[in-house]
DNA sequence: GTGATTGCAAATCTTTTGCACTAAA
DNA sequence: TTTAGTGCAAAAGATTTGCAATCAC
């Protein structure tokens, strides 16, 4: 039960290895400025705990509900943009009806299984943008998104 | 007022240089297997006479009734949705809230201003990506997009 | 005619919002 | 306390659907 790397590195005390999950998590809402509610605790544990994660606000929300975690569907929304707009999260459009957020925000791109609207990570290294146009006068590249889209044969 | 290339290209019978575009439009339909109904006809003039454009079903809906089309929402989508499955449109996956549909179906990519939701071709040849992971087994890329997000700097 | 297409309104789905209540600092 | 956060229900926005009326062939 250990955090991955990558989140929560603004954590003003960062905390050795044995200390729980609880107060890394904790101390890395704080250290993004968001307070430490009973819900966001929860949320965060579910996203940030074990392997990197693709989810929906629903999904989410189910999960929470099978925890036996009390939180509004909109308080899942609330925090999963919340969190986005800290740092902790990406948001991955592939699908125009609804919106997926990664827990992974490392340099990397995406598979779309559009049969059954999965997501899979694509490691930044396994794909190369060698060439781009420069973006019109006055702007400049926020990110480059690269999705694969996959079918079964 | 012409018919750019590359759509209707299935055409049994390719019309010549000076007929109407009424009649290319019309025998588009057709050989894509859509009867040309006074509002198809209309939408599909909107869409693919003049430049490569990328529209939502709203703003579609807007045009043709400034151009006094009488044709309901709920036919814009179906048109739009029946125009892609048939080939001659292409769905663009940019906004987790809305659906693009780009007249342009020639291999290119694009850039998509966030703060104005407006979405704008970049040729083919000036993307280049040289290098993507094999589908997982059993799999098929069917489309890899790319989406160069731009900000205002 | 007959089968495809349309329009409308209602339904659905995802997401946001208003506001009284609750909890963190 | 004081202010942020939450839950709920209602609202909003995009899209789909059911079905009778209409149109293309």
């Amino acid at each position: 039960m250990t955090m991955r790397k990558g989140h929560f590195e603004k954590m003003e005390i960062m905390k050795t290895e044995n200390q729980r999950p609880y107060k890394q998590v904790l101390d890395g809402l704080r250290a993004v400025g968001l307070r430490p509610t009973r819900q966001r605790l929860a949320l965060a544990k579910l996203l940030f705990e074990g392997e990197d994660r693709h989810v929906t606000a629903e999904m989410l929300h189910a999960e929470a509900q099978a925890a036996s975690i009390r939180v509004s569907l909109a308080t899942v929304y609330n925090t999963l943009h919340q969190f986005t707009t800290a740092g902790l999260l990406r948001e991955i459009v592939v699908d125009s009806q609804r919106s997926y957020f990664d827990t992974n925000m490392s340099d990397h791109h995406h598979f779309f299984f559009e049969s059954t609207s999965r997501l899979e990570d694509i490691p930044g290294d396994e794909v190369v943008v060698a060439k781009l146009p420069d973006p019109p006068a006055g702007m400049s590249v926020k990110r480059v998104d690269v999705v694969v889209r996959v079918e079964a044969i």
